[in-house]
RNA sequence: GCCCCGGUAGCCCAACCGGCAGAGGCAAUCGGCUCAAACCCGAUCCAGUAUGGGUUCGAAUCCCAUCCGGGGCACCA
């Protein structure tokens, strides 16, 4: 037995040569790569001015800014599985490409740290939120620095830090601090009218002290300043209080007994329950903080037209926002003649998108809620139908049966009873305007009292809805749209669509004829005349409700005074930091007790509630607002704290302003770089679809006022937008249907999946504990390392796209960059394998189109093929005897953004002393781009039938000379008449015989 | 019910303005390496593009209809 000279390696597994790019040998390297990264500061992105500096200590310099960005993560207590990183790797690739080409790149990742989840977790646990937060804060940092993204770590920070609450609050008080003014000028807008903006409240109460405009909710013309003078100062805060864009309502809101706060309309589902927790949601009237983000609703609508954003999303938004154009029409009511004089005179307002049917509404529907039903006829009025009454012997029965038959109804039942109409008469009558016809007023609850104006006229001629109603309740049709080519002889039903005005007409106007466009005109022209409507848009968007009644969230800078009025709470004494409270569990209530009302954790505490203050009029005591922020106010900024996240050093230091104007000009404003549009603001910004309308329309609403305010430059916070699709997974059930662990299922489609010999059931979906599928990136980090783990990730497929996470099929990339790592180092000693010599003209060929593909295919965020182009280039070098350098470091520097360890620790061992990471992006040299022959196809009716090889410059001639000379061309033709020949030189020639 | 997106090899996916259906990966099969196995290396196999029509010299690509999958909206006047 001889003993091996080597006393490396005495295992017996040491077959594995030692320098192999094994797992262990790329976490050594990885790891020492992220620790000289975060050493070197080589990805600190530079400010302009200030001491934000790169890592060599300058400020930015002729390099194009380039702001990239991920949805802020929320800190799960869960960690992280592979399909979280998608997204940060994508943005991570895009952003070391972008510094290649030369750009000064911002990207940086914070955390959004407050909410619902925090707090549930809190309290299970039995830990303060603050403690559990902060230490998945810390878990999820350590996983994300293992990936090797290469972010600012200097501006990353936690939406709870106080520094940041400092900074949500005061954009609160700039937002209770403001009116709009729909009326004032708007510079610079180019999409919408250019009118509208957010105002100061001071120059609402100067306007109105001095009489440049009527004071709201008070009669008069308010000439001088009169009415004004004539209100007490409560009166007058009263007046200002009710126009602030953040202000306190009583209305109907969402209150959610099981998560025990209200909610916002976002954050309810279509079927009337909570997104979060999936609890009933029920109508109740609460004073509440909301936000008037209604005022900007065409703005929100218009302005997407500035920004580069998935078609899909902008529909949602203008979808949820809802914008619809047609008319207010006052319908006057008719006194029941003997039982009721009094309510003559009285009028209902509808709201219509069609107008121009105005003579088919044969009857009137108000929503169960509407105010008009407070009062109603004593009794039936003549011609009172049967089918009307529901069989009460009056209209208030009737009325009262069916409103509470409405109000007991929950979302759910209403949903599932869509398109089948109930109601009842209300002995009410109206008369149409145009006609002077009375007709009769129902309700019914199709009509909703949220929307336009709680009231319809009803056209069964050209609704469906109506005339479903109108069928089920025996109301005459009439059609006032004639169909080109006239209606079918037995057309029974509504016609919406096109077509010429019939039955239009009465002593002063006439549509009959007209299209539906023009006849709309006319009669808004006639009916503002006739002061009885006008031409109006509404919008299905409500304001932004903004209380919750929970912990974990930022008080409202905001104190009561003895009054009951609110006070803003200076801008030096913020943050208004989050008391101690002996419990900070929300009460919640049993889930379906509608009863019950929110009673908010933070008024626990008295001593914190009830606090004495000097606001410049002497101390007196106040009571705190005990409301907190929705989670979704702390990402409503979070961009802008990138750009400026210390309070020490540049903008803020000062306490003016939430980000120095010089930096938000410099990296989002309109025009910052050579991609940026009109409306300016971030260059990427990737994540799910999921916020399509919650997140993404607040933050656009908060920087549309900060906008106005003049705080920032940009129109919109996101210029473009990009959604990534998810990471899926198999999980796997047994016969009793319990969920069993995927890792451990063997066999594949064709041979079925078993676990141990028994057969199991594959289903396709999420990730989750649940169902025993999750794959953690520690895992991946373990057994590939994290370049692998990051290549798998990028090639799987488009990145918009979903697909099925795969872990046995990761080896294919982790043969890549062992193929890679040989090109460059013998697996044996360690040794450069590479030659000096120059590369042959096939190679450099292939090197110079794998430059301009990938070049091409990074550019469109499309690292999946990328990678293919890689992939295809180091197989042509992996076949050569030796491999040049001047051919493989090229290869090092486009694989640096995908797989950036194994890229550093190549070009090192090639000599090079400084990080590639912002070496340029190779180069594509045209001259090796164009072939000296290139094969051209030779169709025969289409089908290939000969090849020739010829010069790309060929003439269309010589190639059709060329091409009926090809011996299998001339067999396929086999002396046929040519009738026709297409050439498409140099690639493709087509014969017809 | 309405609107949007997508169906290409056993699986994940390419194919630019309509021009040779295949770039890449997984799996499978065979071979090499090995005492052997794994790793590794090399090779091979595999679809006529969901279905039916249309336009065209030529269709995965454009148009129409249908089926399947995913998503959004859902009495919004």
């Amino acid at each position: 037995m001889s003993t091996p000279e080597t006393t490396s390696a005495p295992s017996p597994a040491s077959a594995t040569p030692t320098h192999r790019y094994t797992p262990a040998l790329a976490q050594q390297i990885e790891e020492r790569w992220q620790d000289r990264w975060e050493e070197r500061g080589t990805f600190h992105a530079a400010n302009p001015q200030g001491a934000l500096t790169d890592g060599d200590g300058a400020n930015a310099g002729a390099g194009q800014p380039f702001f990239i960005m991920d949805m802020f993560p929320y800190p799960s207590g869960a960690g992280l599985h592979v399909g979280h990183p998608l997204g940060y790797i994508a943005t991570d690739v895009v952003g070391r490409f972008r510094m290649m080409c030369g750009d000064n790149v911002l990207h940086a990742l914070g955390y959004d740290a407050f909410g619902l989840p925090a707090e549930q977790y809190a309290v299970q646990t039995g830990q303060h939120p603050r403690t559990t937060t902060e230490q998945n804060i810390v878990t999820m940092k350590r996983q994300l620095r293992r990936m090797g993204l290469a972010h600012d770590d200097r501006r990353t920070f936690a939406t709870i830090d106080p520094d940041y609450v400092r900074w949500t609050q005061w954009i609160f008080l700039q937002i209770f601090d403001s009116w709009y003014d729909p009326d004032a000028e708007r510079p610079g807008d180019t999409v919408g009218t250019g009118r509208g903006r957010a105002r100061r409240i001071s120059e609402l109460r100067d306007e109105l002290a001095a009489g440049a405009r009527p004071v709201p909710g008070h009669d008069g013309d308010n000439a001088g300043g009169a009415v004004w003078a004539a209100l007490s100062e409560a009166e007058r805060r009263d007046v200002l209080d009710a126009q602030r864009l953040a202000y306190v309502d009583s209305s109907p809101v969402n209150w959610c007994p099981g998560l025990g706060t209200v909610l916002a309309n976002e954050e309810v589902t279509a079927d009337g329950r909570s997104e979060r927790g999936n609890f009933p949601v029920f109508t109740r009237h609460l004073r509440q903080w909301k936000m008037r983000i209604t005022a900007y609703a065409d703005r929100l609508t218009d302005d997407l037209a500035l920004i580069d954003w998935p078609d899909k999303v902008k529909a949602m938004q203008r979808n949820w926002i809802g914008r619809s154009t047609g008319a207010n029409v006052r319908f006057a009511v008719v006194g029941t003649t003997g039982t009721d004089p009094a309510g003559a005179g009285e009028q209902v307002e509808v709201f219509t998108t069609r107008p121009d049917t105005l003579f088919g509404a044969t009857f009137m529907v108000v929503a169960p809620e509407h105010p008009l039903l407070d009062e109603v006829p004593a009794d039936w009025p003549d011609g009172t139908r049967d089918a009307w009454t529901g069989g009460h012997r009056n209209p208030a029965e009737a009325v009262a049966a069916y409103r509470a038959e409405a109000a007991a109804k929950t979302a759910v039942e209403r949903q599932a009873d869509a398109g089948k109409k109930t109601g009842v008469f209300t002995g009410h009558l109206a008369v149409n305007p145009v006609n002077g016809e009375t007709v009769p007023v129902f309700t019914a609850d199709y009509v909703l009292m949220g929307y336009g104006t709680g009231a319809i006229m009803a056209v069964p001629g050209g609704d469906e809805r109506d005339f479903a109603f109108a069928e089920a309740y025996d109301l005459p049709v009439v059609h006032t749209v004639e169909p080109d080519g006239g209606f079918a002889d037995d057309f029974a039903g509504a016609y919406s669509g096109e077509g010429r005005a019939i039955n239009s007409s009465n002593d002063e106007i006439s549509l009959d004829g007209l299209g539906v466009a023009e006849a709309k005109e006319r009669i808004i022209a006639w009916l503002e005349a006739k002061g009885v409507g006008e031409g109006t848009t509404t919008y299905r968007l409500n304001d932004w409700l903004f209380s919750r009644q929970r912990y974990w969230g930022e008080p409202f800078p905001i104190l009561w005074d003895s009054e009951d009025r609110p006070v803003a709470i200076p801008a030096e004494l913020l943050p208004v930091d989050l008391p101690d409270v002996p419990d900070y569990a929300p009460r919640t209530f049993d889930p379906d007790d509608a009863e019950s009302s929110p009673e908010a954790p933070l008024g626990r505490n008295d001593d914190w509630v009830h606090v004495t203050l000097d606001l410049g009029d002497g101390p007196k005591t106040y009571r705190r607002d005990t409301n907190t922020m929705p989670n979704w106010a702390g990402s409503c900024w979070y961009y802008l704290r990138y750009l400026d996240p210390t309070d020490s050093t540049d903008g803020p230091a000062t306490g003016t302003a939430v980000v120095d104007p010089g930096l938000e000009r410099y990296w989002m404003g309109p025009q910052h770089n050579a991609t940026s549009g009109p409306a300016g603001g971030v260059d990427l910004y990737v994540g799910g679809v999921e916020h399509a309308v919650l997140h993404l329309l607040y933050a656009r609403f908060w920087h549309k006022v900060l906008f106005d305010l003049g705080y920032v430059s940009s129109l919109e916070p996101f210029g473009k937008l990009f959604n990534q699709g998810y990471i899926q997974a198999y999980a796997y059930t047994d016969d009793r249907g319990a969920y069993v662990n995927a890792a451990d299922v063997t066999g594949d489609e064709q041979t079925g999946f078993t676990l141990d010999g028994v057969p199991v059931h594959r289903e396709y979906g999420k990730m989750g504990k649940s169902l025993k599928n999750v794959v953690t990136p520690d895992e991946m980090y373990e057994a590939y390392g994290a370049d692998t783990f990051r290549v798998y990730e990028m090639s799987m497929g488009p990145l918009d796209l979903s697909r099925p996470w795969e872990t046995r099929a990761v080896v294919g990339s982790q043969r890549f960059l062992q193929r890679l790592w040989r090109n460059v180092v013998d697996e044996e000693t360690g040794a450069l394998v590479v030659t000096d010599d120059a590369p042959d003209t096939a190679t450099l060929r292939a090197l110079h189109r794998t430059i301009a593909d990938v070049r091409t295919e990074m550019e469109s965020l499309r690292p999946n093929t990328a990678i293919a182009k890689l992939i295809t280039y180091n197989n042509h070098l992996t076949g050569l005897d030796r491999v040049p350098r001047a051919a493989v470091e090229p290869l090092v520097l486009m694989v640096a953004p995908i797989a950036p360890h194994l890229a550093e620790e190549l070009w090192e061992r090639l000599g090079h002393d400084r990080s590639l990471a912002r070496e340029p992006f190779p180069a594509a040299d045209e001259q090796y781009l164009v072939e000296d022959t290139v094969t051209c196809v030779v169709q025969v009716k289409g089908k290939v039938r000969g090849r020739v090889e010829v010069s790309p410059s060929i003439s269309d001639e010589d190639l059709q000379a060329a091409a009926l000379a090809e011996p299998n061309v001339v067999r396929a033709i086999d002396g046929a008449e040519i009738r026709k020949v297409i050439v498409r030189a140099p690639k493709l020639v087509n014969i017809v015989v």
